[in-house]
Formats: C-alpha cells, structure tokens, sequence
DNA sequence: GTAATGCGGTAACCCCTGTTACAACTGCAT
DNA sequence: ATGCAGTTGTAACAGGGGTTACCGCATTAC
C-alpha cells in the first residue's frame, strides 16, 4: 500500500520552490509501475505527465517495422520531455516508453503543468532543463548511431546498463540487446564473445558480468 | 540597406499576439546573414535568439573528429529549439548552425524571451510548438541514420534539399553530400550514378537535376 | 524421467559501405 | 595555351555487420 504522495514530493525538493510542492502535492495521483509495463506508446495521445520517484523508465524509437531503438532512460527526479511537448500542444507520441524497474510516479494533470509555466519559475527552469537534457541526450544517441561502430555502442550500453542499475551484473539475454541496439542476436553474441576474449566480461545464461577493466 | 524591424516582423503575425508583435519589434534587431556564414559552432554560448524571416539555417551535428551530420533546416518564421534550450539555461552549444542561403533575422536578447514565456501566451506556444517539431524532426534523422540504408537516406535528402530551395536543380558536389549524411564522397558518386541510371536524375558538373518520377 | 521452449555459440555467406588509387574532365588563372 | 585545383567516374579491396542455419545447453512444463 503506497502512501500520500506528500512522502514522495520532497525527491523534487531541490528543484522546486515551496509553493510548488505544496501544490505538487495536492494535484498529482501516485501511482506504481511494475518493472516491463508499457506506459506509452507510439501513436497514443499523452493523458498525464509522469515524475519518476524512483525506479527507471527507458525511452524508446519504434519504427514502422517494428524495429526498436533505446533512446534513454528516465530517471529518479526527472521528467520526460517529449511529454511536456506533446501534452501542451495535444499532440500524440512518437516513442515508446516502458518501466525498465519497478517504478512510483507522480502523475500530474496536463492542464496544470502549463498553468505552472506561468506561475512557478522553478518549474519553468525544470522543464527547460529537462528539456535540453533529453536534446543532449538523443544528440548523443545520433552521434553513436551514425559515427560509432557496433562494438563502441555496445560497450557505451553495457556501461549505461550499470550505471542504472547500480551493478556490475546485468540480467540481459543477447537478443534483448540486439533490441534495444536495433540490430540482431547474432551480432550482439559474437562481440560479446570477443569482449569475454579480452577479459573485459563473463558471459552467463541470461546475465552478463562486467570486469574491473571494462 | 535593410529597413526597421516593422516590416518583418508581420512574418509572425500568424502566431504571435499583437502586443508581442509590438513588443518584438521594439526589442529585435534586424540582421543579414549571407551563404555560408557559420552562425553557431560547437562549444559557443548563445547569446541572441534568431527569428528567422527570410533565408534557411543549416543545423547540423559535428563530432569530435571533425565529421558532419545534417539534423534539420530552420526555415522562414521558425526559431532554433536548442537556442531556446541553452539560452534559457546559459548552456553551449552542442550543434552548429550555417546559412544555407542569404536569410534575414531578428535577433532577440537572451532576456526578453525568457520574460515572455510568461508575459506572452503565444509566445509560450510558439516556444514549444518549435520544440517538439525539432524533437520530431531529430528523431526522423534518427530513424534514418538508424534503420535506413544510404541509397534511401540519399533520396530522402535531395527531396528535402529540393523542397527547401524550391527547385528541382540542385547546386551541390557530391563532397557536400557526402559531408551532409556523414560519409564518403566516393559513396554517394555511386549511388548517383546508380539514380541516373534509373532515369531518378542527371548528374551535370557541381549540379544535380531531379527528373520527374524522382 | 521426457518434451518443449528459449538461450547462446558458431559457421558460412553476402551485401553495404568505407577506403585508396588513379584517370578524365571542368573551369579558372596566368 | 598551359597549368592547377576542384570535381567526377571507376575499379579493387577490406571490413562490418545483417542473415540463415544448425547445434548444444539450460530451464521449465508435463
């Protein structure tokens, strides 16, 4: 059983001012998100904009064919900017996201977070910074797409991997790679091998160890 | 000689409120910008907001090594998103922007536009309707760059380039091309070659002509 | 136990694309 | 006219990585 969202408000303590929160408080829904749940879609229209209070939610291109593309995570405190864009302009998305862990989340209302544009200059400063943020990081993401090798954006994922979850062990088969990649199981197990080659990581079923000189 | 800001500014009477409009011409300055002229760089801070009233903006990705990719163009009555970005936040760039052709602009002080996200409705609006049409638009390069291979990213690019300069004559080496999509000019000879073939085009010195079924 | 399913290892194959090299051609400068 | 710089055509080669196929192994269901 989840309780008030006034115990989870103080995670954006340091962003907001007090009037904010107060107000944060008394308009967002909490709710809970089980680790692989599916919260958006392409094509879907956006209802609520969603503050992650822990947990990750990784953001995602899916192509026609149905090829998918990991374009970041959501983390602890922060916000998702293609919903601010499209909430304001009630437009539908054009990514995926999904709960990469169990989640909790405020929910707010689009109608409120325009209102606070205006009245909150705290807010205000979090949506633009959030924002560039996700800018900064799809620029990245199209710098390793278009100028890296597979291998290089493989080892910047694993990397990435970690960092999330805080662990050097990561529960992943080959094929959830490959997906997350855009490209196929195959690949992903031959240059896993060749990095188990060169004593970077272990290779177990269905989990992959990274070494101290990854 | 350019005139006063007055007679440019009703390129954004369709979007912007009259008080803003007056407002607008009372803050920007006019200036001209001719071919080529890189506006922006990597790494620069961002010290005015261009309006664009006539002419188109290169926006492009360098990396590191100095290799190029083209993201999108800012075209008549648009604005750059990442100027939004990193003025609101004092942040540097992480793209460079060129003049495509001779362009006209208002170039607005950093300070007033963050006063009008608030001061003006419209102004808001426009701010992030031009967001989330360059989120839109980065996203669609990175659908190409992700799953497209170079013959279909080279058709999609002389499309665009025509729909820009409105014509179906294109002025461009296929060294510019290549540094465009991020890759050899020997590439794109190729694939041109391979068009022509296909009666897509004519290939003439420094100039490409688009047939009818291109 | 056995069967079924999913995961991982490996080989073989081929296409796309990046790279190098060189020749032919254009246009401009002198 | 001659030379030079920039542009284009083409061949040859190499490597990355996408694809298919098949096998062994682990896990789960029955």
């Amino acid at each position: 059983m989840l309780s008030q969202p006034s115990n989870y408000t103080n995670k954006f303590s340091e962003f907001f001012e007090p009037a904010l929160l107060a107000d944060l408080e008394a308009s967002a829904m909490l709710m809970e998100i089980k680790s692989g749940t599916t919260m958006l879609n392409v094509g879907q229209s956006i209802k609520a904009l969603p503050l992650l209070v822990s947990g990750a939610i990784k953001v995602s291109r899916m192509n026609e064919e149905g090829q998918e593309l990991l374009l970041y995570y959501v983390k602890e405190g922060e916000s998702c900017a293609m919903t601010f864009n499209c909430s304001m302009l009630s437009q539908s998305s054009v990514i995926k996201g999904t709960a990469e862990e169990d989640s909790i989340l405020l929910c707010l209302p689009v109608k409120v977070m325009d209102e606070w544009m205006v009245k909150y200059p705290s807010w205000k400063r979090y949506v633009m910074a959030t924002i560039l943020n996700r800018f900064t990081e799809i620029i990245k993401c199209i710098d390793e797409v278009a100028f890296k090798n597979m291998d290089q954006r493989l080892v910047s994922y694993l990397k990435e991997k970690s960092k999330i979850t805080g662990s050097t062990v990561l529960n992943l088969t080959h094929q959830q790679i490959g997906d997350d990649l855009g490209t196929n199981r195959v690949v992903i197990s031959r240059l896993l091998k060749k990095l188990e080659n060169d004593k970077k990581l272990l290779i177990y079923n269905k989990q992959i160890k990274l070494l101290k000189d990854f």
